[in-house]
DNA sequence: ACAAGTACTTACCCAATGGTATGTTCAACT
DNA sequence: AGTTGAACATACCATTGGGTAAGTACTTGT
């Protein structure tokens, strides 16, 4: 029986920064590569699973799944799902999913300014988006 | 002789969402779990290489240093070193990087409004939180 | 009878992130 | 001569995020 290793520090660790820092706290909830991405997609409004499929390129299904089912928990987007055959499912922000709109804003726009040669092409993207719903 | 993989359809992928994605165009650069915290952190002011081992706490000094020089390379923050014994580095923002700053407070803002408990503990870091230099 | 489409699930794998622990350099302090 | 302190570097390991590939359920279209 080799080393058992009990809770791991490392959680411990970034519970307490979580506790004092209001960044870290989101961080633990849109951290990571795709998340942010999905959540600028539904900022447009609500989609289907394929249509996000579509949307966000290069992500595989089992990431996509993975990452909306997380999304789903901490509850910042909502599933819903039609009995019909073949499945009908949406997904669409919950309220505290369109209060990350401030956030996701900010990044498209420092993305605009600092994207360099890609500024031009983000701006089209930025101009053609939806405002609220 | 193995499977010898050339240069990784991932990145490919990625470029190709990076391309057309402004949201994913930022998290390539400050994704990940402490980028964002460290850059709130320079966000008050430069800072000294000890200064913020004590002002993200959870962080050990190798990923520290690590998120620090990926942070120089991309150009979002500077580090400046002053030849003497013992050593003084500081590091502050870039103008890049002080461009972050409604992202990070967009953030800050959310973890106001949606941390639950917390709330009123983040709502208190930022009330003497430095506004611009 | 069979392919196609939708929204998944499962099994397996690799690479990057992050953590632990220790070493280094140089000077000032004791 | 030994310790301390700053700002790292390096070696090694564990965890996780993400990727590939395949399978599933059920119905509609051909």
């Amino acid at each position: 029986m080799a080393n058992i290793k009990e809770t791991s520090v490392i959680q411990e660790n970034k519970s307490n920064a979580f506790a004092a820092c209001p960044v870290t706290f989101v961080v633990e909830r849109i951290g990571g590569y795709w998340k942010p991405i999905i959540l600028f997609n539904l900022l447009a409004g609500t989609r289907r699973y394929h249509e996000l499929r579509k949307a966000v390129p290069g992500i595989t299904e089992k990431v996509l799944i993975q990452q909306l089912k997380q999304l789903e928990a901490d509850q910042l987007v909502t599933r819903i799902s039609k009995p019909v055959v073949p499945p009908y499912v949406t997904y669409e922000l919950s309220p505290q999913g369109k209060a990350l709109r401030p956030v996701l804003l900010a990044m498209a726009e420092w993305a605009v300014g600092h994207g360099g040669a890609q500024s031009e092409q983000f701006e089209k993207q930025l101009a053609d988006f939806p405002g609220e719903e």
